[in-house]
DNA sequence: ACCCAGGGTAACT
DNA sequence: AGTTACCATGGG
């Protein structure tokens, strides 16, 4: 339980700012660390100057989950240096180190549904107590409930949640991705529009849900999710459409965008 | 009391 | 095809 797995910071790769980026509901800050659980697995993480320290983790589960949930071997050094655009320069060297987890998929679709009309504060409150009510494990380390538990659920059930009108849009999911309405692997091996249109068959998503389902669920790094807050950057700074040099990573640019734009406002 | 939040749906013109 | 009220809930 006490063993530790150490690894040297790799370029580019901030904790903080990857957890608390708007991108993931289920971290938490305390005593120096970061809690969370993804893939049915609880960690702690820390992050010194020159380490990274995964607690009670093992070489085998860095190796089969955190190394392709923070996204290691991606090169983010070289995506954001060929951002040749201010806004984007500026955007990436003040929050440098934001990655896009590859989260799993289930669960980046139910947190994105519950998003909709609603702020992180309090989708971060829904999603927790959805997992300790649903998910398996000890208190505040509880797995993200799987689709096959939610499906058999009514709204009823789900109102100790209090996702408001979200609730039935949640069981519609559950039970389109358990029933095979929805195919994850479909999803995976298609191109991006194949996705869009899958996703959609849900109720209560529409192509801003999917986006974000495509970018933080399946790394489809081109998704690009249109939120007030990109809405409003796009309005203030590219009426013409995003620059060129995004092309491929429209995804990754958004996350820089969409968080130095929310610090803007505080 | 009013407005807003990582939106979407249905019912209007 | 393009607008608009409404949807639950909680914080400012």
């Amino acid at each position: 339980m006490n063993n530790c797995y150490k690894i040297s910071r790799p370029d580019n790769f901030d904790l903080n700012l990857t957890l608390d980026c708007g991108q993931a509901f289920r971290w938490h800050y305390k005593d120096d660390k970061w809690h969370g659980v993804a893939f049915g697995t609880p960690l702690s993480i820390q992050q010194t100057e020159n380490e990274i320290i995964f607690f009670d983790c093992n070489e085998n589960d860095f190796n089969n989950i955190w190394k392709a949930y923070f996204d290691f071997d991606l090169d983010y050094k070289k995506i954001v240096s060929s951002y040749n655009d201010e806004h984007l320069k500026t955007a990436t060297q003040e929050y440098k180190g934001i990655r896009i987890l590859q989260q799993e998929p289930w669960e980046a679709l139910c947190s994105f549904i519950i998003s909709q009309n609603n702020n992180i504060p309090r989708i971060k409150g829904i999603i927790h107590r959805l997992c300790e009510i649903y998910g398996d494990g000890e208190t505040d380390r509880k797995t993200f409930p799987s689709a096959e538990v939610i499906s058999k659920l009514t709204v009823e059930d789900l109102s100790p949640i209090r996702a408001g009108f979200r609730a039935k849009y949640i069981i519609d999911a559950a039970q389109k991705v358990t029933n095979g309405d929805v195919d994850f692997e479909k999803i995976k091996q298609n191109p991006i529009e194949f996705g869009r249109d899958e996703l959609q068959k849900i109720k209560g998503v529409g192509a801003k849900v999917a986006e974000c389902t495509l970018l933080y669920g399946f790394h489809k790094l081109e998704a690009f999710p249109v939120d007030v807050w990109v809405k409003r950057i796009m309005a203030e700074m590219y009426p013409e459409g995003l620059p060129e040099c995004t092309k491929g990573t429209e995804g990754i640019a958004q996350q820089y965008l969409f968080h130095w734009r929310r610090m803007q406002d505080r």
